[in-house]
RNA sequence: GUCCCCAUCGUCUAGAGGCCUAGGACACCUCCCUUUCACGGAGGCGACCCGGGUUCGAAUCCCGGUGGGGACGCCA
């Protein structure tokens, strides 16, 4: 039996990091597998499914470069199909017609909750043999419920958390179809896991209380249709923020394509994604390919995990480093410009990045730090204060004067900076800081020399020229 | 409240009864490299939640406690 796996978001906001290690594990299970990873929006909730939810789900899988091999499915186009199942078991008794209100079931959970008991369906309509149902009220349109078995357990393996075990008796009969005849999300993710075939459903910890009503459900279909079978489940569990909460809308829990926007590389958020909750030994840098060869269900941790930026940052630091060069002059220059820095030919892009891209966490990071070279740095009144003094600024203006007549290559620049130091019996560093001020703006630079020859002798001029007016 | 799940350095994790004096990675600290800051290299700090069992032997198995989390919708 091939492997099909499913990742089924519902489209009421963006992909977040969490919904995305869970695409990313089913991703990975089919690939491993050689088997078939779908996409399903599960958008039957109408009033929360936008279409823009729906994009940006969409958005968020393409720049992890998770792609499908069947789908997007999306569940409000398979109505039809719904309503007939619904039909199979409502003729079949395991489903049946309830006309409690709204109003009449917020009002029994809350007496419930008051009252410590465990919030459930009564029973009311469910028909039972010998059991006299009430006269159905007219102006109520009924909503359909699922007939749990009440008596026995509902047990299963999860792939990832061990076996699992509920008793019947703390489920109550849920509903499958609203009262305007729209179905629910337990029902048509037990529909949509069938149809489609999916042999391991794999989803968040979040779900481990709808498996046992989805088996059920399941076995009451195979009753109808033998051919119905249940798959495997493996939950996976949490990811808790930085100060080790729960990740939600309200707190902490960002959009997959707002670490795009921070500057980082889809390589570095799949292979820590990947690390987080999964392990293959000691390895920690690993391509996503890799990640698919290797991925097993048997190393994912069962407890929650917490998010680390920091990691994450020591993660696209490297691939920055290994980044293809092309690509980041794209990225870059794209990344200037909203920092409203126009990229010149004066200074190549190219040899900009290749002088810093070793020193920058993200790309938003490299983008400004080599901003300077194309417009003049206003600088730190700390560094300008520590390192340019009155007597190095004699010295700075003697070696500018100096500079003019220099042929601009590096080591010609360095030899200049290295009389300059030598003549006035002074230390390296006493003369470059200052040029690393006024050049740069700030105390940190790659070598002096090469930031020069970079920059261009009428720039660097130009600046010291500005800075010791 | 009820049910379910979870528990190794600050964080992510290795660990399938003896290989564990508990390994790796991020972060942090020290040193080296050095022209500052990074990068890189070498070291260092740092953990099996608690209590009972089982066993010759427990981070690992069992029970209980504690702590954390999830779920209890005509949401998904």
């Amino acid at each position: 039996m091939t492997v099909r796996t499913r990742f089924a978001p519902s489209p009421t906001g963006f992909l977040h990091i969490g919904g995305a290690r869970t695409a990313l594990f089913s991703w990975a299970f089919a690939k491993k597998h050689g088997g078939d990873f779908i996409l399903r929006i599960e958008d039957t909730d109408v009033a929360r499914s936008t279409p823009e939810a729906v994009q940006a789900i969409l958005d968020g899988m393409q720049w992890l470069g998770l792609d499908y091999d069947e789908g997007p499915f999306y569940q409000m186009q398979r109505m039809d199909r719904y309503k007939q199942v619904i039909q199979t078991m409502l003729d079949a008794g395991s489903a049946y017609y309830c006309y409690s209100s709204k109003d009449e079931l917020d009002a029994l959970r809350e007496y419930q909750m008051a009252n410590k008991l465990k919030p459930r369906y009564d029973g009311k309509w469910r028909p039972e043999t010998g059991k006299l149902l009430p006269t159905p009220p007219q102006d109520i349109l009924p909503a359909i419920r699922f007939k749990n078995p009440q008596e026995g357990v509902v047990a299963w393996n999860d792939l990832v958390k061990g076996r699992i075990e509920i008793a019947n008796s703390e489920l109550d009969d849920l509903i499958v179809a609203r009262a305007d005849g729209t179905p629910t999300y337990n029902f048509c993710v037990v529909v949509d896991d069938s149809d489609m075939g999916i042999t391991q459903v794999i989803r968040g910890d979040d779900h481990v209380n709808n498996t046992p009503r989805q088996i059920n459900m399941l076995k009451a279909l195979a009753e109808i249709d033998a051919t119905i079978k249940v798959p495997q489940y493996a939950h996976l569990s949490m990811i808790l923020g930085s100060d080790g909460q729960k990740l939600s809308k309200r707190h902490g829990a960002v959009s997959v394509m707002q670490y795009d926007d921070d500057g980082y590389l889809p390589e570095a958020v799949i292979n820590y994604l990947a690390r987080l909750g999964w392990s293959h030994g000691d390895e920690e840098v690993f391509s996503k390919q890799q990640f698919a060869q290797w991925f097993d269900l048997d190393h994912i941790t069962p407890s929650a995990a917490q998010f680390n930026t920091e990691k994450l940052n020591w993660l696209n630091a490297h691939y920055i480093k290994q980044a293809d060069l092309e690509y980041l002059v794209a990225d870059i220059t794209k990344r200037l410009n909203q920092l409203n820095v126009d990229v010149s030919e004066r200074v190549s892009l190219s040899a900009a990045i290749n002088l810093y891209k070793e020193r920058a966490n993200t790309l938003n990071e490299l983008a400004a730090s080599i901003a300077y070279f194309y417009q003049r740095p206003i600088m730190d009144p700390v560094a300008e204060e520590k390192h340019l003094t009155t007597d190095i600024k004699l010295i700075i203006a003697a070696l500018a004067e100096a500079l003019r007549n220099v042929d601009w290559q590096t080591e010609a620049i360095h030899h200049e900076i290295e009389s300059a130091v030598t003549m006035n019996g002074l230390k390296f560093p006493k003369v470059a800081m200052p040029l690393r001020v006024i050049l740069t703006g700030i105390a940190q630079s790659p070598s002096i020399d090469q930031v020069m020859a970079l920059l261009g002798k009428n720039e660097v001029l130009a600046r010291i020229e500005l800075a010791l007016k």
